[in-house]
RNA sequence: GGGCUCGUGGCUUAGCCAGGAUAUAGCGUCGGGCUUCUAACCCGAAUGCCGGGGGUUCGAAUCCUCCCGGGCCCGCCA
């Protein structure tokens, strides 16, 4: 409901100042939300600087609302007042946004908050190597990736999500080789056998460099099409493939399609975007390798697209991907670690030369652990499977500690939900640019506000409903618009946690526009927070007058909408009880 | 050496892109609240030269510049 009331205040003080020859397009219009007000604008700042210094903003502010047509604001039915304060306008909502915003949540149910985006949205995420299984870096790509496409989704996108799955470069190269020389062990998940050999492969790569040339001959193998090194490549890949699957799983992460680079050299569409940038006149020689010249967007060295053995790069394969990708979608959104802000650079000043589509990069900043970065090549770093093993572990804990007389199977699935949910807020909540040092201290010492702070209230909100018989209490229809009077929703902590509710599209637009999903955690953990202050100050079920029972019990339904489609955009489980 | 990025109470962190009303919240510390819908909750207190200097502006955590500190990157790895 947010977005219509500031709607209307543009519309009524944009008219407002241009009727006082001011030039201002309504959209321009400059707000704020804050404490003072539902809506606080500077425009008197704004017109200030185009008249330059003749007025004072108090003095505009005052002549703009003076301006304020009566039949203006009679029509904008959600603006309740317009206050002056100082050189600040600030504008409150009225009795009907607050009963419009409840009958939008109970008629919208779980598309409650659905943006009206249109367009396709090709996103990638996670892809990490299939040379072992996850560590806490790649699950920072992940819970972004994926808590960015459930946002985007909101916000009426079609999103379609994708692994890019490198089956082909000289890693993989590494753990192909590796499976023929040690023996994997079929006892543990496979992509933990995997990072084994490959460890192991590494070890015996710095001992002897002349493991180089049987490396350097399967990746020469598998680009020239041989069958055989081709298999051995897939079987290692799906191993590891397998693993991380389990693992994405198990944390709510979803991809609709897994692409293999592979694809790329198969089709020949490498080999024919090599062509393609050489068409541009951009490429040449160097000692043997084809680099092109990126010079016009910035980049002082060239990029190399095809090695001096003739074989492809990551790079090369990356470029052919988008151009297979731009086609099929109205935008590319790529979620990629720190290590690639200079390639992915590169990548897009490659495909503008090429004249294709060029995605959007949502960079993250490393995770590492106090004793430095972690490598999967060295065997170094922590996996994304012990962490949410032990979260889950911890979050059993508590619910043992809690409700100890609840079934076995009750108490593993919240432990399953609070664990992985705990996991997911904790690395979301953080801006992504700030790169973090793991310690399982903290990662393990579930924050007070974090996911379980949310899904409690969810819960609080659930367990209240339970205990009302809505059939009898409202008819058969339960639920439905108008069956209560929410103007007798008065107390503060009511049209406080009202007024929360409301800004749930908004807050989704803000997330999705930029690509921050941080920010509408923020606001899932603000409306738990609005919530518990409800749940603590106003009575539900023991109020004596019936009208104002019913109006309660609606909030209290709107609430736990409005609860777990915030968690469900974070892709965390809302439990019933817990 | 060059580029990108981050630096906000003891710790973690929002706000910075689009500069304005007493800088956000959590942890930790101290003090309070369960005969009242689950206390994974709520209330109160203390704690900040917003890394440092300079600049732009009526006004800077926010913009510009230099410096300091952490992270990442700097062609035939991905």
């Amino acid at each position: 409901m947010f977005i219509e009331f500031k709607n209307q205040v543009q519309k009524v003080l944009g008219e407002a100042a241009n009727s006082l020859g001011y030039d201002i397009r309504k959209e321009e219009i400059s707000f704020e939300v804050s404490e003072h007000a539902d809506l606080a604008t500077r425009l008197a700042f704004q017109l200030m600087a185009v008249k330059k210094g003749k007025e004072n903003p108090a003095q505009i502010a005052q002549a703009i609302v003076g301006a304020v047509r009566k039949e203006s604001l009679e029509s904008a039915d959600l603006i309740g007042k317009i206050a002056l304060l100082g050189p600040y306008i600030n504008v409150f909502v009225s009795e009907k946004y607050l009963v419009q915003t409840l009958e939008n949540v109970i008629a919208g149910k779980e598309n409650y908050g659905n943006g009206k985006h249109t367009g396709k949205i090709l996103l990638e995420h996670t892809s990490a190597n299939p040379n072992g299984p996850l560590h806490v870096g790649h699950i920072r790509n992940a819970i972004l990736g994926d808590t960015l496409s459930r946002i985007l989704k909101k916000a009426g996108y079609d999103v379609e999500v994708q692994y890019y799955v490198n089956d082909i470069g000289r890693q993989i190269a590494v753990v192909s080789w590796a499976c023929t020389r040690y023996p994997l062990n079929m006892d543990i998940k496979p992509d933990n056998a995997i990072v084994d050999v490959y460890v192991k492969a590494n070890q015996d790569i710095a001992k002897d460099e002349s493991v180089n040339e049987h490396i350097e001959k399967l990746m020469k193998k598998v680009e020239t099409g041989d069958k055989e090194t081709i298999e051995s490549f897939k079987h290692a890949v799906d191993m590891a493939i397998a693993g991380i699957s389990e693992t994405l799983r198990l944390m709510n992460v979803n991809h609709d399609k897994f692409v293999r680079e592979s694809q790329f050299i198969e089709s020949g569409d490498v080999w024919n975007v090599i062509d393609r940038l050489k068409a541009t006149g951009k490429t040449k020689d160097s000692d043997g390798a084809l680099v092109v010249d990126l010079s016009d967007d910035g980049f002082e060295k060239t990029l190399v697209i095809r090695r001096s053995n003739g074989t492809s790069l990551y790079t090369t394969r990356d470029l052919a991907y988008h151009e297979w990708k731009a086609p099929q979608c109205d935008r590319m959104i790529d979620v990629l670690g720190a290590d690639h802000k200079l390639i992915s650079g590169q990548l897009q000043s490659a495909l503008k030369l090429l004249g294709g589509k060029v995605p959007e990069v949502v960079i993250f900043e490393f995770v590492s652990l106090p004793e430095g970065s972690m490598s999967t090549r060295r065997g170094v770093f922590i996996s994304a499977d012990d962490l949410l093993a032990q979260m889950i572990e911890a979050a059993y804990a508590e619910i043992e500690k809690r409700r100890p007389e609840e079934s076995e199977e009750f108490k593993k699935d919240v432990a399953r939900m609070v664990g992985i949910g705990a996991t997911r807020y904790d690395i979301i909540k953080v801006s992504p640019e700030k790169s973090t040092v793991f310690d399982w201290k903290t990662a393990l010492d579930f924050e007070k506000q974090g996911a379980p702070f949310i899904q409690y209230a969810h819960a609080r909100a659930s367990n209240i409903l339970s205990k009302t018989d809505e059939e009898a209490a409202f008819g058969a229809g339960g639920f439905v618009s108008g069956f209560a009077d929410y103007t007798l929703l008065t107390e503060p902590a009511e049209v406080a946690l009202i007024k929360k509710i409301a800004m749930f599209e908004q807050r989704i637009e803000e997330s999705a526009g930029n690509l921050k999903p941080h920010t509408f955690a923020i606001y899932a953990r603000e409306l738990a927070d609005d919530f518990n202050q409800f749940y603590r100050y106003v009575p539900v079920l023991n109020v004596e007058d019936a009208e104002l029972k019913k109006s309660r019990l609606a909030l209290v339904f709107s609430s736990k909408i409005a609860l777990a489609n915030a968690l469900s955009c974070l892709g965390i489980d809302a439990p019933e009880s817990m």
